[in-house]
DNA sequence: AACCCGGGGGG
DNA sequence: CCCCCAGGGTT
């Protein structure tokens, strides 16, 4: 069985698989772990502006390590799961720092890391290290899925077993690298989520799900995520030059990012300045300067709804320390979140 | 084990 | 509108 599949493979990789991506060959540690980070949960497609962005910023790790954190956030901007950007910071500095810029070069011991988990760390090991440890992403869940017709869903404890188990017995003892390369771009090219191409899959004959017709029933998934829609109502407090900012430090969407003056409900508010902004603003008069229409962006979890009101003020005042005074030139230092900068892009500048 | 974390593209 | 993407961390 693992010859088969291995082997036929392999020998797509060889003669079919024309995908090219900067990192693919790739053994800098530094490089590999980028990416990797990069891309995890993004498509290649998204994600390859920002490698080369980050590559050409940050040649090795210890650029990165010396970059100021708003800095690099910025470079992160739009790019999702803030938290990724984070560990990346803390992950550089800790290498830098403590193993004078070079990479830990096992499994075991990169698998420790910030930010760094079984995929990722298994990613860097085989492409970096030559090590024989089998990737197990959305790609081979699928791959592995449907050849092996596997129901098992893959989101447990007893599914992430069980694929991995699989993985590192298929994959290549002399090989490792290329193999994990291999699957993953079959997955994303042939083995598709939608639409695979099993009339010219050189595995169609020993795929389980294609011999019994339910391809597109695997993998099998178990979480349901309840969708919960907010309302967020931002307030640009604004002077003639500056306005004021706070970074979302609180345990939520888009932590570490900022945003300006927010009020947020759980549905929609008619007049929402009415009951806010006289209590925030107190004695101090102000205009409102113009109100957007309604935003949405929807989230894989969330759907974001709300309003931008300018609110244009004669001097400056004190917010608390939360809030910073930024003038509106130097706005663009600071990282947004996609839903504050589409409306800053469109409506502000 | 359950829940949380973005944003974009395809059907 | 829903699903998926070179997943990982926290509770």
């Amino acid at each position: 069985m693992k010859a088969d599949f291995t082997q036929n493979l392999l020998e797509w990789n060889d003669f079919h698989n024309s995908r090219a991506l900067p990192w693919k060959g790739e053994t800098n540690p530094y490089k590999v772990w980028l990416s990797e980070i990069i891309l995890q949960q993004t498509r290649v497609e998204q994600g390859l502006a920002y490698y080369q962005r980050f590559i050409e910023k940050y040649p090795d790790i210890h650029y990165l390590a010396k970059a100021p954190d708003e800095e690099v956030y910025k470079l992160w901007e739009g790019l999702g799961y803030y938290s990724r950007c984070k560990n990346l910071i803390e992950t550089a500095r800790l290498i830098s720092a403590s193993h004078h810029g070079h990479f830990p070069n096992t499994y075991a011991e990169i698998l420790k890391l910030k930010g760094i988990g079984p995929y990722t760390a298994a990613a860097i090991a085989s492409f970096a290290f030559k090590e024989k440890r089998a990737v197990v992403d959305g790609n081979v869940q699928r791959v592995l899925s449907r050849y092996f017709g596997i129901t098992t869903p893959v989101d447990t404890t007893e599914g992430k077993k069980l694929f991995s188990g699989i993985a590192q017995a298929l994959i290549d003892e002399n090989a490792p690298a290329a193999y994990n390369q291999a699957i993953m771009d079959f997955g994303a090219t042939i083995c598709k989520p939608r639409n695979p191409l099993c009339n010219i899959c050189v595995q169609a004959d020993d795929c389980e799900a294609f011999r019994n017709n339910f391809v597109n029933d695997v993998p099998v998934k178990q979480k349901v995520m309840k969708i919960k829609t907010r309302w967020l109502y931002y307030f640009i407090i604004e002077t003639n030059d500056g306005v004021y900012i706070r970074k979302r430090e609180e345990k939520d969407i888009w932590q570490n990012l900022h945003e300006f003056v927010l009020l947020e409900s759980h549905e929609e508010i008619t007049d929402p300045h009415n009951i806010f902004l006289g209590k925030l603003l107190q004695h101090q008069s102000y205009k409102i300067l113009s109100r957007s229409d309604v935003h949405t962006q929807q989230l894989t979890h969330q759907r974001i709804n709300g309003r931008f009101y300018r609110v244009g003020l004669t001097g400056k005042i004190s917010l608390g320390k939360n809030y910073k005074y930024v003038k509106k030139i130097n706005l663009h230092g600071y990282a947004f979140p996609r839903f504050i900068n589409s409306y800053l892009e469109k409506e502000f500048y």
